[in-house]
DNA sequence: TCTTATATTTGACCAATTCCAATATAGAGG
DNA sequence: CCTCTATATTGGAATTGGTCAAATATAAGA
């Protein structure tokens, strides 16, 4: 079984309280923002600072563990899925959710002319309005802050 | 002839100086930051402050004249052009360069389950590495601020 | 030319993130 | 188990890109 602590160490990073508090805490909930990790993590460990959540975030990032994702306009978030998808992005709240890529081969990923860059991935996007942020600007009122 | 102050009559939006010397510095050069806007605008016309330029480019994309292209980790750029296109971005300095989309209604743009939203467009980025960052990294240095 | 709605200016303010030096701690070696 | 050292965490300050609000200036219709 590969709990968090391990793996930390099949990677060389040190295990700590909160790395592995921060690696389950993204095993429950997708999209979360850095301030939402440090929250949960003080709840699991008593408390970590803002600073310490965005470097451990980093280096959890730099080793592969977990995944940043980083949208314009909105504060970035980590996920922990690890097969290739997309997102699906509300424009009001930044509320994300994972989709699928149709097609993992498809036009997307291909390019005619790289134009002397090093390409290293597609990213794909689809911006819209969510359920809730609908309904909000459908009354008049403006989307919510938060989900 | 459709000159910028002609685009701005048509779409409703006063037409002064500063928002004209926009649109023309938009024609020559494309992905223009809000400061490098600011500068080549004052070159132009003598003077404007920075938030009047944000203000202004709000102004037009909003009426549809320039586009805003906002990748995450960098400052907002805008583009004049009209036809669908995506971009290729690099990582280490934000260069972004236009690509044409392989198929303009290939899976990119189709969404197998929309979970309620009211998706509105499908943005795709390419990120990579430009040569120049390319040669500095493979040099050991650190990729340069600017392209 | 006069009037008024709309632009621009000025200056304060904000959130997300990074940088730095000081302190604490994981884990290897004895 | 204890010590040592490289690495993590803390706390505070600084930066960047951008927004907000009030005062002033200006485009364009009457």
């Amino acid at each position: 079984m590969t709990t968090a602590s391990t793996l930390l160490r099949e990677q060389g990073l040190r295990v700590t309280a909160a790395r592995v508090a921060a690696l389950d805490v993204l095993d429950t909930a997708a999209h979360l923002s850095t301030d939402e990790i440090a929250t949960a993590v003080r709840e699991r460990i008593g408390s970590v600072s803002v600073q310490a959540t965005y470097h451990l975030l980093d280096a959890l990032t730099a080793a592969g563990l977990v995944h940043r994702v980083d949208l314009a306009g909105f504060p970035a978030r980590y996920e922990r899925r690890a097969t290739a998808h997309h997102h699906l992005a509300c424009r009001g709240c930044g509320h994300l959710v994972d989709v699928d890529c149709s097609a993992e081969d498809g036009p997307c990923v291909h390019l005619a002319d790289r134009q002397g860059f090093a390409v290293e991935r597609a990213e794909v996007i689809f911006w819209g309005l969510c359920p809730q942020c609908r309904t909000d600007t459908a009354t008049g009122r403006e989307p919510a802050a938060a989900p």
